[in-house]
DNA sequence: TAAAAATACTCCATAGGTATTTTAT
DNA sequence: ATAAAATACCTATGGAGTATTTTTA
């Protein structure tokens, strides 16, 4: 047999109260109990605990080194059983994955709404690509990501957080260029139009050759930039055109005036954005929670876009809606 | 029921092993069993601790906290046995009282020795009178002290260290008057001699008391020095005589070349120098290493006193025996 | 003699085993 | 269909209770 965590709890109150029966009212058993449990103890570490005298008790040199490993024991025992009540488990280390093209624009205001939520978890943010995203979750180094749809991987669960529609982003002369179409802009209508994407690997990429027509022999395609941001300075340097997702349109336009968004014609294109989990994560709290926080942060951001447009006029020409 | 030791154990083999099956395995239970225990641990902690897939488990986030926990308190649980293992329990802080006649001769040898044995105590010395001394063993705030015979205390065991002889001490001018008497000198025959003594409740003050004649009217006897430093330095000034053991001879004459020392005649009075436990004190080898280096370097003290004397020459008139 | 711990014994809760079922891929 | 965990059920260990004895001051 092995040291018991109960016999180290007897222990302590035998050290505390210096005699065995008082000792053995303290935690609630009899008095011959918690003498065989001490023996035992005392068995096993091959050494006496206490001295017995006829009306009290007094620890050894030995007893004493003991109680203080007890205590620590004990102490660290309390933490445990303290953390599991608190927030109702809300707590620990949440590993959260999010692609490139929503991390910058989504994360600044989830960790704040986090932090003024109930929940207390420290939250582990991992930027990467949807396939690194859907590799980390399924061998356990990620508890949920953030990415667009669609997911293709067994084992996962992906659950709606709001739409990301996508804005053509010009120079004020690309734009121009396009001429009277501007009133019925269709991605698949953007004819000879240089259309500059993402490096590969990035479903935003995908997207937007699914949507402008991939192996339509678009030879102005041209790929390559490793973030939005890089893709933004060139757009905004008059190299071409690209699909600008709502979330990132306010962020990447700031400082960038001669910038032009046009919004697409209904339907207007868009991605979904989710947050993933495996199917066999158990129920638990955090990610119904955090599902909200991120919705109501990502869904702000874009009806902050879409109503700042209102504000000055329908369609295409704004830089910079009103401030929300 | 609580969450017990055991069942952190397979919680940490399971988090290691990351199959239920394998981790029973390695803690040498069957399936159904390990699988009992975590369900059981999760309905104490109120959370899913690990996610069950069909291949694998993975830990959730407040897994990863529990486990935590559960590694810390398996290490503390280790080094609490490990202790046990440790010099068979020849560790702790050991509190060691001394009397103040003894302490400042003994405890450098003794300290030396012990680092050197194989006691891995720390020791912490606590000086006292005697009354001191066994109150303080008596009530536990001691584990052992040593003193000088007679111990007059219910539920204590005293062992024989050692014997401390006396030896009168005093200037060279002091002795000289004495004269003739100097060849069969006896304590009770110092006549009218003035004798300094330490102040009240110091043994050795009742010890030279009986042995010179308590009660007799001994006008001449001085009492109130609060150390054998302080008496020695009166008694080297030509104020009077005085007792000096053995232990202390050696240190408190070097650097009083006019101090003389004089041994009595046989039988010489002595003090018998114990190691004093409560009777209670379990079996322990800490106890009989202690004693048997307390005798060792004490009893190396007057044995160098004795026969440095003799490789001088017999009798009275010296100060500085050959050097240990 | 009195107070306290140890021992003897009995009982029951529970950890663990085997066999089987359920579940998810 | 297969691998793995959960469930069911039984067994056995050991922790705890009561009654009693032993020990020490």
């Amino acid at each position: 047999m092995n040291i018991t965590f109960r016999q180290l709890s007897y222990f302590r109150a035998l050290a505390a109260q210096r005699h065995f029966g008082r000792a053995a009212a303290t935690v609630n058993i009899s008095q011959p109990a918690l003498s065989v449990q001490i023996r035992e103890m005392e068995a096993q570490l091959g050494q006496a605990l206490v001295e017995r005298r006829s009306r009290d008790v007094i620890l050894t040199p030995f007893g004493r080194l003991i109680l203080d490993h007890a205590e620590r024991i004990d102490a660290e025992m309390r933490s445990l059983e303290e953390t599991a009540r608190w927030q109702g488990g809300r707590a620990g280390r949440l590993r959260l994955g999010i692609i490139p093209t929503i991390a910058p624009y989504i994360l600044p205001g989830t960790l704040e709404a986090l932090r003024s939520f109930d929940i207390s978890m420290d939250v582990h943010v991992q930027e990467g690509k949807t396939d690194r995203l859907i590799a980390g979750l399924s061998d356990g180094s990620l508890d949920a990501a953030v990415m667009a749809l669609p997911v293709e991987a067994d084992g996962l669960r992906a659950v709606p957080l709001f739409e990301d529609r996508f804005l053509l982003a010009g120079s004020t002369a690309r734009l121009a260029a396009l001429g009277a179409s501007v009133e019925a802009l269709r991605p698949d209508g953007l004819g000879g139009a240089q259309l500059l994407l993402l490096e590969d690997g990035h479903c935003l990429t995908d997207q937007a050759l699914d949507l402008c027509g991939r192996g339509r022999g678009h030879a102005q395609i041209d790929m390559g930039a490793s973030s939005l941001a890089t893709l933004t300075r060139l757009v905004a340097a008059g190299f071409g055109l690209t699909l600008m997702p709502e979330l990132a349109a306010r962020t990447e336009t700031r400082g960038a005036p001669d910038m032009q968004l046009a919004r697409f014609a209904a339907p207007e294109p868009s991605r979904q954005i989710v947050l993933v989990r495996r199917a066999a994560t158990p129920e638990a709290g955090w990610f119904t929670d955090l599902g909200r926080v991120l919705a109501r942060v990502g869904g702000a951001l874009v009806e902050e876009m879409r109503s700042g447009e209102k504000a000055t006029h329908r369609g295409a020409n704004q830089s910079r809606p009103a401030a929300g």
